[in-house]
DNA sequence: CTGCTCTTGTGGACGGCGTGAACAATGCGT
DNA sequence: ACGCATTGTTCACGCCGTCCACAAGAGCAG
């Protein structure tokens, strides 16, 4: 343990993990204040550094924002799953793999509210395809929002539930449906409904996803 | 005219409509660099005025941001009505119907791409149901884009496509889809898609939602 | 162990931003 | 014509991102 730190003030010349620990003050910032929260300046203030050795780490605040972005992305997905975690597994494969999809559109929403600023910092820099599958937006299981979606769209093919014909670009009906809900309900006029009411109304728009694609 | 304005100087001292010019210097800010690029300075610059004259007519940068966000919302709105008025408006009255909900949703969507930086800046502002219907955010016939849709709905509930047991929150869910698609298509993974792409998967989202609302 | 070099953090500086306070020019009502 | 409320200017402050030159330490070669 080189970097012996007693009451905030460090010990040694380096900092032993400054990039760790800007991504993690930026993450901090992010989930109270959105992506325009997280300051490079005050990331370095908070990991006890002057302003400029957060260069030697990021090439500059876009950089630290995209990490940050990444993070968020990986927190999504790791709720997803958990959503997916938590589902009796045992109904018949139709229901099931109905569950399965559900609980992605469900995950995602309850994260948006639960973690606003985190979420709004998810899809704060604009990305293309690749980056939604990048390996640093994974959750635990190594899969991105977007592969989970696209993954429970598959289990409703297999499942006969949805005509293979139409699961080509289903992917970003389903996203823009639960995206949209989830952008109305924290930053868009639906802010300030209850629990119950975002819930029914998240479970409504599942089911008209599900009904339409 | 006592604004006798020669060359870009300004003769009198007065400037004579301040406030509107600056309102017109953010909104081409926006159009071409979304919500941040609405920067206090730059509009006073290109007012031809000091700084801190804004400050006469705003109260501080979000305000300035504010009346942009309304005007770009009203841009919207005039669009949509744009498209429901290039429609031929001689079908039967489930087709009419239809179509007119329809025209909300590629229009909002047809907006979004052609003015980004515009649509982007009208949803910089987290709104809540009453800005949704303020006066300021309305197009030429003085309907909001959420007034606009609303009136869709209605339509479709008339014309006895829409149960009315389902009318109600019915234009979260619409615009939820619709939204959501919009912003996929300008800043999320589906950005760089073509036109005819773009077209075609507006079009089944729109399907979609006709379909399972 | 000595000394060199690469890495990582520091200090100072610059320009841009939003904004507050004091001041000046102006146009209007009396 | 005068006084006053309005509107624009000037100066100043603190914050931000970022560039540059420098220093402190780490690690390696001898």
């Amino acid at each position: 343990m080189s970097t012996d730190r007693t009451g905030g003030e460090r010990a040694t010349y380096r900092h032993g993990d400054l990039r760790r620990a800007l991504l993690a003050a930026g993450v901090d910032l992010a989930r109270v204040g959105g992506p325009t929260a997280v300051v490079l300046r005050e990331a370095t203030r908070r990991a006890g550094v002057s302003p400029n050795a957060a260069y030697r780490h990021f090439a500059d605040r876009a950089a630290l924002l995209g990490a940050v972005c990444d993070a968020a992305q990986s927190a999504l997905a790791t709720a997803i799953e958990a959503e997916q975690d938590a589902l009796p597994a045992h109904g018949d494969r139709v229901r099931d793999a109905r569950a399965r999809f559900q609980a992605v559109g469900t995950g995602y929403i309850r994260f948006a509210r639960a973690e606003p600023g985190l979420f709004r910092t998810a899809f704060a820099v604009p990305d293309n395809l690749d980056a939604s599958g990048s390996a640093a937006r994974a959750g635990g299981t190594g899969r991105t929002p977007f592969q989970l979606l696209a993954d429970a769209l598959d289990g409703l093919v297999e499942a006969g539930v949805l005509p293979a014909t139409r699961r080509q670009g289903a992917e970003f009906l389903a996203w823009a449906a639960v995206h949209g809900l989830a952008t109305l309900l924290i930053d868009g006029p639906l802010r300030g409904l209850d629990n119950d009411q975002a819930e029914q109304l998240s479970q409504r728009l599942v089911l008209m996803v599900n009904e339409g694609l």
